[in-house]
DNA sequence: AATCTCACG
DNA sequence: ACGTACGTGAGATTA
């Protein structure tokens, strides 16, 4: 038997897009084209196709008015217009299913269900097919048959009908579901059958006379209201009926034979996919195998074999994201005369390439930890993709097969489960990894070049290149923790959230999930009336701004708040951290380079720079971070960067006098907007002036300030004012970074990064000013970024210079943490002082301050 | 997988 | 009259 599977096309689109269409948050591509419907569409067609493995294959769509029914405009005409964002929908959907190799149907004139129910005829005719409908409207079971099911789809499941699970739920026929629907109607298609008579009435009539016709001519037979309902609705019951019919004689002029789902994987399918931002699926087409053959792959195994006598591009496999704790693979070699995989075991031996030949990669730093960890020597990884990409504003995700993707290479994207799957064949690993390296080394160039007319190349040549490696060598010592000291807090936080907890319980009287945002928001606001604010999405909001306001007038209040601070500070500090730690007893983050859109770095797996330091008691956290023996922790961290680039960029002479001589700036600014002498500064006004001043930083909004400093938003704004008229040019200054970046497409740093920012341009207004905000904190984030960057490069090389054994271990965004042996400090001192003050000059000092203690709790 | 909450600069 | 501070990562719960 073959299997034919019919979907409503219409039907699959219309309820993808409404299903979403309310949300909020109306899904679109980077051009804001629409695409939430066509979202959904695929999700369905690629979950029809995995779960019934079709031979055969139509959708089929509406198209033109149609004319079948005398009484179809009578009735239906009612209906909403198809929303334009929708309808601009319709035509990528059809060039999805071509691309897919599914055939898509559509008859000027006739619905998709008159198609379905030609074809489903044509099933019922032909001994060879048997066929399956996939919608979720009610009216397609007419259709059903000995050799026809359908699957109708409900809200999250689906239920699957055949002949005798249909005669089973209703007592009646499939075909007279049309007789059904002529006396019950329909509301949803506008078809209103005998007014007063619902689904129970109307089978119970079905099950006794079978049609409509033979209903109305037994109609004598029957008494009551029911019959006074038949009598008034006659010519509605009949008209009903034929529209509820579906047409089955459609002039398609195909055979079945001609539906074959061709299980296409095109260029073009990839390329509709790029277009709409569709990633999650693009990762789910693997490409025909033959379309990569190109390259012989020669296995190596024999040292001597390795010919390398020029640069290489290499692709280095391994089985776990997390490079600290994977095995290596083995890698993928490519030059234009070259192509080699060379498994573990042959790179073990340190084969010469390593050190000698200069080595283009994708992630360096993942390269260059990986095979170190190993005890494998490298040197020379003189190109790295990845951080050329990122300089260039690609939309990098985890897997090269993105960015290749992005630049037409065809590079099979392969599932975490697939990619890691060491029991795949050999040279399918090969092959692979291969094809990554023939693509870092095909287009070497083209990123060199696209580098240069950025003008980013000194960027990526002189700072992240390098960086790269030195972030590997900070990855690679790690930092040592005394897992002791987060075993007595466990102990101590523990002891502390039971207490709460049953203090908790108490007061509200019953027992919950405190952690649970929603079982805490029924508690508080729906059991205990409290007065609640903000809402969100899923009811209501129990952050910390909402209880706060609650904190004093309500004890439990409070102590929810203290539950929350240390069960947070539990999971992902303690526990997490207790986790993270290595057999050699201390951890080894991962700094990803190419991740923000600033210039920032970040740290995962874990993340070491967001360690509690706020709270004093999250702040003993540090106190697990050691030095290693005769050594202490030192930190040394930058003075209010951010404030003196602004202050630099601004060229505001006020600003750039206050950072000259050397004033604390959140009092000289509320000296400057209150009016008032130094001494008269209260604690008051230096608080509302820092809040200022870390506004101007974000891009400053009368809202945002008002939340932060929890007055009325009348209030900020005059803060605002004052500022601007304290700081003259300040304004017109912002006004000119929003232009300029508008103008350009980006925002720049100091050192010329650049971050593309496209919604400067969006015609929402919600957009275009967040658009704006970020055109004005980039360039202060971004050049802080810029300068933490260079200081660290030049900062590992005069210690290797100086063969200083003291190591740099962390960086937190504007501050570094280093293990100083103690015979070391002074000269330490000096460089890290020397190298981050000077690295770069601008129209203020750069002031940094050096701490030195027994952990980095004391280093402060 | 999405949402909420909260830790840091 | 709209909804908002900028940049991150992680854990717990819910769907």
């Amino acid at each position: 038997m073959k299997k034919i599977v019919l979907v409503d096309g219409n039907n699959l689109l219309f309820r993808s897009y409404y299903a979403t269409a309310y949300s909020g948050n109306f899904m679109r591509n980077a051009d804001g084209f629409p695409t939430n419907g066509l979202y959904g569409f695929v999700n369905m067609i690629n979950k029809i196709i995995s779960e019934e493995n079709p031979e055969y294959m139509v959708v089929a769509f509406d198209i033109g008015k149609t004319f079948r029914h005398e009484k179809y405009s009578e009735y239906k005409g009612g209906r909403d217009e198809t929303p334009n964002d929708l309808k601009v929908q319709f035509p990528y959907a059809k060039k999805i299913l071509s691309a897919m190799g599914i055939m898509y149907l559509e008859k000027e004139g006739y619905e998709a269900d008159d198609i379905i129910g030609t074809i489903a005829s044509e099933v019922d005719k032909n001994d060879e097919f048997i066929g399956l409908i996939v919608s979720s409207d009610k009216d397609l079971l007419q259709l059903i048959s000995n050799d026809i099911e359908v699957k109708l789809l409900k809200t999250k499941d689906y239920i699957r009908m055949n002949h005798d699970t249909f005669v089973e739920t209703y007592g009646i026929e499939p075909i007279r579901m049309i007789d059904l629907k002529g006396l019950m109607g329909d509301s949803s298609d506008n078809i209103p059958g005998v007014k007063g008579i619902g689904e129970k009435t109307a089978l119970k009539l079905l099950q006794e006379y079978g049609t409509v016709e033979n209903l109305y001519n037994n109609i004598d037979k029957l008494k009551g209201a029911t019959k006074v309902k038949l009598e008034e609705g006659r010519k509605s019951a009949f008209d009903s009926k034929e529209i509820a019919t579906i047409y089955r004689k459609v002039p398609l002029e195909i055979k079945l034979e001609d539906t074959k789902y061709l299980k296409n994987i095109s260029q073009e399918l990839i390329d509709i996919y790029n277009y709409l931002g569709f990633y999650s699926f693009l990762k789910k087409i693997d490409l025909p195998k033959k379309d990569n053959r190109e390259i012989e792959v020669k296995i190596i195994n024999n040292v001597d074999d390795l010919k390398i006598d020029k640069p290489v591009a290499v692709y280095l496999d391994i089985d776990n994201d997390n490079y600290h704790n994977a095995n290596i693979i083995g890698m993928g070699v490519y030059n234009d005369e070259i192509s080699y995989y060379i498994p573990y075991n042959l790179l073990k031996k340190n084969p010469s390439f390593l050190i000698n030949i200069e080595k283009y990669t994708y992630d360096a730093k993942k390269t260059y930890v990986s095979l170190i960890e190993h005890n494998i020597k490298v040197d020379k990884l003189v190109f790295d993709t990845m951080v050329s990409a990122y300089l260039l504003n690609y939309n990098l995700k985890d897997d090269i097969a993105y960015l290749a993707n992005e630049l037409e290479f065809n590079i099979p994207f392969t599932d975490k489960k697939d990619a890691y799957d060491v029991n795949l064949e050999l040279n399918i690993i090969a092959e692979r990894s291969v094809m990554k390296a023939k693509f870092i080394y095909d287009t070497r160039e083209k990123f060199i070049k696209d580098m240069e007319r950025e003008e980013v190349f000194n960027l990526y040549n002189q700072i992240e290149l390098p960086l790269s490696i030195t972030l590997g060598n900070m990855e690679i010592e790690g930092i040592r923790v005394d897992k002791n000291v987060l075993l007595s807090m466990k102990d101590d936080i523990k002891v502390k959230l039971d207490l709460l907890t049953q203090n908790i319980y108490n007061l509200a009287g019953c027992e919950f999930n405190i952690s649970s945002p929603k079982q805490l928001g029924e508690v508080l606001f729906d059991k205990l009336h409290l007065p609640y604010g903000k809402k969100n999405k899923t009811g209501y909001s129990t952050d910390v701004n909402v209880l706060n306001k609650l904190k004093g007038d309500y004890p439990i209040v409070d102590l929810i708040l203290e539950h929350r601070s240390l069960s947070k500070l539990n999971s992902t500090y303690v526990e997490g951290i207790l986790n993270a730690v290595s057999n050699d007893g201390k951890i080894h983050t991962i700094y990803t380079q190419t991740i923000t859109r600033t210039g920032r770095l970040s740290s995962i797996e874990p993340n070491l720079q967001n360690i509690p330091v706020r709270n004093e008691y999250g702040r003993l956290i540090r106190k697990a971070f050691i030095p290693e023996a005769n050594s202490k922790i030192m930190s040394s961290d930058y003075s209010q960067i951010e404030l003196r680039i602004f202050a630099h960029l601004s060229q505001n002479e006020k600003l750039i006098d206050a950072f000259n001589n050397n004033m604390d700036i959140h009092t000289k600014t509320a000296m400057d907007i209150f009016h008032v002498s130094k001494e008269e500064v209260t604690k008051d006004m230096r608080r509302h002036a820092k809040a200022v001043n870390f506004g101007i930083l974000y891009g400053i909004s009368s809202f945002g300030l008002a939340e932060d400093l929890g007055i009325p938003v009348s209030e900020a704004k005059k803060f605002m004012d004052k500022y601007f008229e304290a700081y003259p040019g300040i304004k017109e200054f912002m006004k000119k970074l929003i232009e300029e970046a508008t103008t350009k497409g980006y925002a720049l740093t100091i050192m010329n990064r650049k971050r593309v920012i496209e919604e400067l341009t969006n015609p929402n207004y919600i957009i275009k000013n967040m658009g704006q905000r970020m055109a004005l904190n980039t360039p202060i984030q971004g050049s802080s970024a810029d300068i933490l960057k260079k200081a660290m490069v030049e900062i590992e090389n005069e210690f290797q210079k100086l063969k200083l054994k003291s190591k740099m271990l962390l960086q937190v965004h504007d501050e570094l943490i280093f293990n100083v042996l103690d015979n070391e400090q002074e000269t330490v001192i000096k460089v890290v002082s020397n190298i981050m003050e000077n690295t770069y000059k601008i129209s203020v000092p750069l002031v940094v301050d050096i701490n030195f203690g027994a952990n980095w709790y004391e280093a402060k």
